[in-house]
RNA sequence: GGGCCCGUGGCCCAGUCAGGAUCAAGGCGCCGGCCUUCGGAGCCGGAGAACGUGGGUUCAAAUCCCACCGGGCCCGCCA
């Protein structure tokens, strides 16, 4: 027998017995919603009801009373996945599994649906578009905006194998000042070839020149307060002026050559900050000249983000222009659309966006996750040279999503909170309700550095690639020390593998609610909780299956007597629900616990028993049979998250 | 000032949304063992926790409710 699901099996077997026996003990009353628990050890079996006690407290039993009627009003005869049911502490009732047969089925059905095995489908599949990274493209990605596409392409992974109809998008955001600033150094550089990644040698110039101009923009406004006698505004301006030419000596003792290049072909210019201003314009109006620039300029960064995406497993079903929404007319048309809503007002030459009267004409307090009568800030939509704000494309490129799918998840950091929540409202105040109730921000928190903020316009961050290259080569020195039998081509190879997994991992494994403090020995963590050991682990069971040398065909599975083998059948029958859990709920952590949980129970068995050698040779089948079970699903478990399971190490 | 998120042993972290049972699960670090088998990136044992504080709900609270304290983020004609 082959099952998909094999604890759903037993669950269903335990709401079949408690179901009829509680009609024969209450025949007058119904229950609904029977939910089973794991109970806290193995030995109080595997699946526990507490019904009982709430039952109690409208009959004169005490729930232990209760739970023994109802366990003697069972029908033992119907039992099959069911080995016995006990009453225990204080009225529990305790399912305890038939290991006899369900080992068999267990480790049967993980070894015939193999790479399949634990991927349940849905129904219904939905089309879902998962945007993620979106970083913009000025700059190579940093190890704060990795989290990112690891948690959106984890998300993708597992929303895809549960049967869903994926789209991965990139979003890019070259409509802003911060590529106008980019461009505007590039060009005035005169469109150098890079002589390095394309997306690093494009972020020392985008810092640097985003810094002259700060400066640049700063003494103007000082000057001017000065002017005006504005006493209480100069000391502000004059910290900030001493902040960023204090950056600026930093980039200049790091970048020598290209600080002075740009400082002199700058300081050329009467009014930068004009300049900059004026190619925004210019690109969002679809000039000719700006539009070739800044295209030139973002399709270079963005070649340097693919290559270092790619290596880490991360690709693109679509990458969308931001710039592509205002020039087709659709963010016009968006605007139009909203203008001729209630909502919007003109408020010093700017349109503004009255989010809260939308929230409070609608109630949408409770759809938001807001307490009653919370004021949400407007949101301005249109600057006063006519040039639009990010959220307000955002708006018309969430429309244009959901022209092509029927739910949309914005892999997007906490910290824009307010603006998804402003993007949502204006979906409902357009009267796209079912979009904008099947719109998920899912947001996750910092990666945070011990010493300082990160701060990518300041050139104060981690490369990615700098990450991953230092943990690849942490691995080589592991592999090389371990495993010296392996070929140079093996041990590139897999350093590769397990140097990605290790990061992927860290970046992954904690709740995404949470911050992450990036600290190397952390991230690179090759001991246990981390992708090598659980990488490890699979190897390990490879190898045995690989020295076995031979297919368990004479397999008693009703010998795997040991507490731990009974466990380890547990966790591979468990594997669905894990998967179901993470896929339907966004929790790609769970998959990396699950697995380093598996992989502590596979060594603390794979220590203990003798596979190969174990007498007779029925036992020594099924334990292999059992070790090439959890073999699949340490690597189906990994793959979910992006992570590649070696069968050498 | 308002809103959102987080607070679990020296450090990190699971469990909180769907409340349950013996010691609140792991990891790092620390102490002591295992070079006996199939890979020591491993295994076994030990010390170490008022689950931020105070109330409340419940037969039962790390988990739900209220208040407070501490930390982060946001409240821009940035993204």
């Amino acid at each position: 027998m082959i099952s998909q699901n094999p604890m759903a099996e037993f669950r269903s077997e335990c709401l079949k017995a408690l179901t009829s026996s509680l009609e024969k003990v209450f025949p007058d009353r119904s229950f609904e919603q029977l939910n089973f628990a794991k109970p806290p050890v193995f030995e109080f079996g595997q699946l526990a009801s507490s019904i009982c006690f709430e039952i109690a407290k409208e009959t004169c039993e005490t729930p232990l009373q209760l739970a023994n009627r109802i366990v003697e009003s069972m029908d033992k005869a119907a039992f099959s996945l069911i080995e016995k049911v006990e009453v225990a502490g204080g009225g529990y009732i305790n399912f305890h599994i038939n290991f006899d047969k369900f080992s068999a089925i267990v480790i049967e059905s993980a070894r015939q649906l193999n790479e399949n095995y634990g991927l349940i489908k849905v129904e219904k599949p939905q089309r879902i578009i998962v945007e993620h990274t979106s970083v913009n493209p000025v700059h190579p990605i940093h190890v704060g905006q990795a989290r990112n596409p690891m948690l959106g392409d984890s998300i993708a992974r597992l929303l895809s194998s549960r049967g869903h109809v994926v789209s991965r998008h990139y979003y890019v955001d070259d409509v802003g000042r911060q590529t106008a600033v980019l461009a505007y150094g590039y060009n005035k550089l005169g469109r150098p070839k890079p002589a390095e990644k394309p997306d690093h040698f494009l972020g020392k110039i985008y810092t640097i020149t985003s810094c002259l101009v700060e400066i640049k923009r700063l003494k103007k406004e000082l000057e001017a307060a000065r002017a005006l006698n504005k006493e209480d505004e100069t000391p502000r301006l004059q910290r900030e002026i001493d902040e960023w030419i204090s950056v600026a000596a930093e980039l200049k003792e790091k970048y020598p050559q290209l600080f002075d290049e740009l400082l002199q072909k700058i300081s050329e210019d009467e009014d930068p900050e004009k300049a900059i201003n004026e190619l925004n314009r210019a690109y969002e109006a679809g000039e000719e000249k700006a539009r070739a620039l800044i295209r030139e300029v973002s399709q270079l960064c963005l070649e340097g983000f693919r290559e270092t995406l790619t290596r880490v497993g991360v690709t693109y079903d679509s990458w969308d222009w931001e710039s592509e929404f205002v020039w087709s007319g659709l963010v016009g048309k968006v605007l139009h659309m909203l203008k001729r809503t209630s909502y919007v007002f003109m408020q010093g030459g700017v349109l503004e966006f009255d989010a809260n009267k939308v929230v409070r004409d609608l109630s949408l307090w409770s759809k938001l996750g807001l307490r009653e009568g919370y004021e949400i800030p407007s949101l301005t939509l249109v600057r006063a040279d006519g040039t639009t704000l990010y959220t307000t494309r955002d708006i018309a490129y969430t429309i244009w999503k959901f022209g092509r799918a029927e739910k949309c998840i914005n892999v997007i950091g906490m910290e824009q909170s307010l603006a998804q929540m402003q993007l949502k409202v204006a979906l409902y105040a357009l009267g796209y309700w079912r979009q904008a109730d099947n719109l998920v921000h899912f947001a996750y928190n910092l990666v945070t550095l011990p010493g300082y903020k990160m701060s990518s316009r300041r050139g104060r961050y981690i490369a990615f690639d700098d990450v991953i290259e230092e943990a690849i080569r942490r691995a080589y020195e592991e592999v090389s020390k371990r495993s010296p039998n392996l070929s140079e081509e093996e041990k590139r190879q897999v350093s590769e593998i397990i140097g990605i997994g290790a990061v992927r991992y860290a970046l992954i494994a904690v709740d995404p609610a949470k911050p992450v403090e990036f600290k190397w020995d952390k991230v690179l963590d090759f001991e246990r909780n981390s992708a090598p050991y659980i990488q490890y682990s699979h190897a390990r069971a490879c190898s045995i299956l690989r020295k076995a040398a031979r297919k368990p065909e004479r397999a008693s599975y009703d010998l795997l007597r040991e507490k731990l083998e009974r466990e380890i059948v547990l966790a591979i029958a468990e594997f669905p629900e894990v998967f179901i859990e993470a896929a339907d709920m966004l929790k790609p952590n769970i998959i990396a616990e699950y697995a380093n949980a598996l992989a502590d129970k596979f060594n603390t068995f794979y220590n203990a028993f003798p596979v190969i050698k174990a007498e007779p040779v029925e036992l020594s089948d099924a334990r292999l049979a059992l070790v090439d079970a959890v073999r699949i699903v340490l690597r189906n478990a990994l793959n979910l998250i992006g992570i590649f399971a070696p069968e050498r190490m």
